[in-house]
DNA sequence: ATGGGGATCGTCT
DNA sequence: GACGATCCCCATC
């Protein structure tokens, strides 16, 4: 996909009102609308890939469209997607979706919470999707190991974004880097 | 409506 | 040994 190949800001601000779905091990499909993200790169200060490559961002550093899964807080998982085309680190954080599909099994990995509090958070997200850090690694529209789907849907709606300070870092705040979809 | 704190552990200093 | 790209509960206003 080329637009994964673009910087993270540029993808992370297109991005929103792509559909992401994930195929579940019984064959069914979970996921949403992306409505916001955010964009991280190795200049960046706030980036896992600040400092250079690590065991634990080292995927940061492969190609567009693979994911990178980190575990934080002792018990939360998070899901970026890597972007750029030169392995430089760079990727976007996606930190909510309007969830499209399966909303049931959805519900019930999130404690049957009311639908609009399903997905609207980075952990959120990956709870109900249920991503951990065994997808870490794998690539987007992978025809040989389907696991995530990234598409534009056949209603190209068209979604006004804005631009704001990224949430819960402390170095480089100044970016507005964080893209959401304000309708 | 808003804010403080607890849960919990892999990763890096 | 400290802390985080978080979430949720409960207290208080």
């Amino acid at each position: 996909m080329d637009l994964l190949r673009k910087d993270a800001p540029i993808v992370a601000r297109q991005l929103i009102g792509y559909e992401l779905l994930v195929i579940e091990d019984d064959g069914s499909t979970t996921g949403g609308i992306i409505t916001e993200t955010e964009a991280y790169t190795a200049e960046d200060a706030a980036s896992h890939s600040h400092k250079g490559k690590t065991k634990r961002n080292s995927v940061m550093f492969g190609e567009a469209g693979v994911i990178y899964v980190y575990f934080t807080y002792g018990m939360h998982w998070c899901m970026n997607i890597v972007t750029g085309d030169t392995g430089g680190g760079e990727a976007v954080l996606i930190r909510a979706i309007s969830p499209t599909k399966n909303l049931k099994l959805m519900n019930q990995r999130r404690n049957n919470i009311e639908d609009s509090l399903l997905t609207n958070g980075p952990a959120k997200l990956c709870q109900a999707l249920g991503i951990t850090g065994r997808d870490n690694g794998l690539k987007i529209n992978d025809h040989k190991q389907p696991r995530f789907i990234l598409k534009r849907p056949v209603d190209t709606k068209s979604y006004n974004i804005e631009s704001t300070k990224r949430i819960g870092i402390k170095k480089d705040t100044h970016r507005l880097w964080r893209f959401v979809a304000v309708n």
